[in-house]
DNA sequence: CTGAAAGCGCTTACAG
DNA sequence: CTGAAAGCGCTTACAG
């Protein structure tokens, strides 16, 4: 079994300690050019192909890799089809072919994720939740990391986006159209059915949410509360973004709030599923109803019709990110602009009955 | 400094020697129930959060996840970019989704990919090119693994698509509407510049191409001979998917080859650039100009217009692909079908002048 | 510049 | 069921 050979074996071989053998590929500097040639010699006769990883990432070596956690319960599968996560992977992944590391994706359920966490062979993380903070931590090997989309206090970094004016935005945009019926499809994080927050109920929190989507929530707030309406009236529909869930969320939208004519959907994937789902019902969306997206991932300049949506730079959210985990300095909380891009999903209401 | 507990500590605490204390982690039957529960109680006094698998995998244990490097020098960024990929990629993580494992995204040049193949802490791969299965089996931890798109013989497990038939497929569908100048865009693997290969030239042979580009080759002139038509006589353009250098290739291809009816892509992206490209020239498609791609990426359909292409199960194949590596069975060689697929790329040429 | 020794944190036969 | 010992493959002070 050729695999078996040793740093001990090229060692003997060479007829030098094992010590001297190490330093003659990890410190080649230490050792006289003559004593490293017979090394090397003795390694290619046994075709010793150098130190194995395994051994040396004990002595506290690199892995060469770094852990990315994509926010909330989705699969490695729904993450990299997701259009959102896929631009934000690029930015990460761009800074990684620089510092020349792999790039692990760890998806799943948070019990998984914890698992991952703290048993994961990488040399830092890009988190998505606040909980992921303290595993890390607690890991046998300590390693930079980041979080995502939260802030998570002055000692942690993070880079997020400014949900709360984004969604203002969008809102504001929608009531200078002259929109007054509005119904909201929120973000959940978690795989289970869409939930209905019918209006009214004055009390109503999102269920499976993160902390960025209670911000669109007060965003869209701010906006309704300025121009004289209660967000407590706006009906809400929160629901998983992953196909099929999200088109439930959209499909018990309609279905629940039928006098709304303009839609704020916390993320585009939300949006283009009630794009589908209009056009199903024969709604026609701008004319009958208008639809603004959050994020200007990729698929809102592909949607039909193109969607008004709040742009946040994915791209380069994902760039820093990974400079940080890279970089190492100290904690610094960074939050990025965000813009209201107008295009063909929103329009003035039709005149009301 | 939490994070330094190790099990011997734990083991002390309880009052139980090391292997014991390990037992009670990894093989708790094999432990006193009442010995079992002192372990955890120090283990939780101690803040000790279980075995690190750094030592643990010195052992033989499992890095619970496998690696993929895709074909030919491209950047983690590019790959995850690519629709192709993607579609792969979406298999791929099904499985390992389903086996609780991650993704290790190994990409960049062959240097890296080789060392990475040594040295990733992963318990597989999914190989791209035949070079790295000598690697792979030079691991000091043998791991299982399977290469993608080449015959790698009986002895190595691969999963590839019958290119030549796909490859002649397309062209037959060109012939069939009347075309008989034709000019292709081969794929080079390697970030080149785009090369020209005129007509004529007898012995041309692509330089940066993996065997199934070759293949596809062969099938576009076995439909050109039965047409009576020398491959020979066909220019050829060879270029490199990522952005960019594809454009630049479709460019030469309408500079050099400015008489073709008729456009053989040997990927949707190459297609796609070659569309962009004669818009960009005011060459209308298919009316001026046909083109035929291959892969049937997601890119295939929402193009304009959109792509007649030869269809691969792309999400299909990573599925088989990653339960051959976690599978582990013995070495097994699947082709899978191609079919072509008619969309609105391809019409009869104009009356020739 | 080189060697002998200790140790990284854990697991696994082997005795008992 | 439990313990003492050897070892996984390597690196790193420490002497010389």
């Amino acid at each position: 079994m050729p695999g078996s050979i040793k740093l001990a074996d090229v060692a003997k071989l060479a007829g030098v300690s094992l010590g001297t053998a190490s330093n003659a590929f990890n410190r080649p500097e230490r050792v006289r050019q003559e004593v490293r040639e017979q090394v090397a010699a003795a390694a290619r006769k046994l075709g010793y192909l150098g130190p194995d990883p395994k051994g040396r990432l004990l002595m506290g070596g690199k892995a060469h890799a770094i852990g990315v956690l994509p926010a909330g319960e989705i699969s490695v599968a729904h993450a990299i089809n997701s259009p959102f996560f896929r631009d934000f992977m690029l930015g990460v992944s761009e800074i990684c072919d620089e510092n020349r590391a792999n790039l692990l994706i760890v998806s799943g359920t948070k019990d998984r994720k914890d698992w991952a966490i703290r048993n994961a062979l990488v040399d830092g993380f890009i988190l998505g939740h606040t909980g992921e903070v303290e595993l890390v931590s607690q890991r046998h090997q300590k390693v930079p990391f980041v979080v995502m989309d939260v802030d998570a206090g002055p000692d942690v970094s993070s880079v997020r986006i400014d949900g709360r004016t984004g969604a203002r935005r969008a809102a504001e945009h929608l009531l200078a159209l002259g929109h007054r019926r509005f119904a909201i499809l929120a973000m959940s994080r978690r795989p289970v059915s869409p939930i209905w927050h019918p209006a009214s109920d004055l009390s109503r929190r999102l269920v499976g949410s993160f902390p960025l989507d209670h911000e669109k929530l007060l965003g869209y707030g701010d906006a309704f509360e300025a121009a004289g309406i209660s967000l407590d009236n706006v009906p809400i529909v929160e629901s998983h973004p992953p196909t099929g869930w999200v088109e439930a969320g959209a499909s018990m939208l309609f279905e629940r709030a039928p006098k709304a004519t303009a839609i704020l959907a916390m993320s585009d994937r939300h949006a283009v599923a009630v794009l589908v789902e209009a056009r199903r019902r024969g709604i026609r969306v701008p004319r009958d109803l208008s639809v603004v997206g959050f994020d200007n991932a990729p698929d809102a300049v592909t949607s039909d019709p193109p969607l008004t949506t709040v742009a946040q730079p994915l791209v380069e959210k994902g760039r820093i990110a990974a400079r940080i985990v890279f970089g190492g300095g100290p904690p610094r909380q960074d939050i990025l602009p965000v813009e209201l891009i107008v295009r063909s999903s929103t329009s003035r209401p039709r005149r009301q009955s």
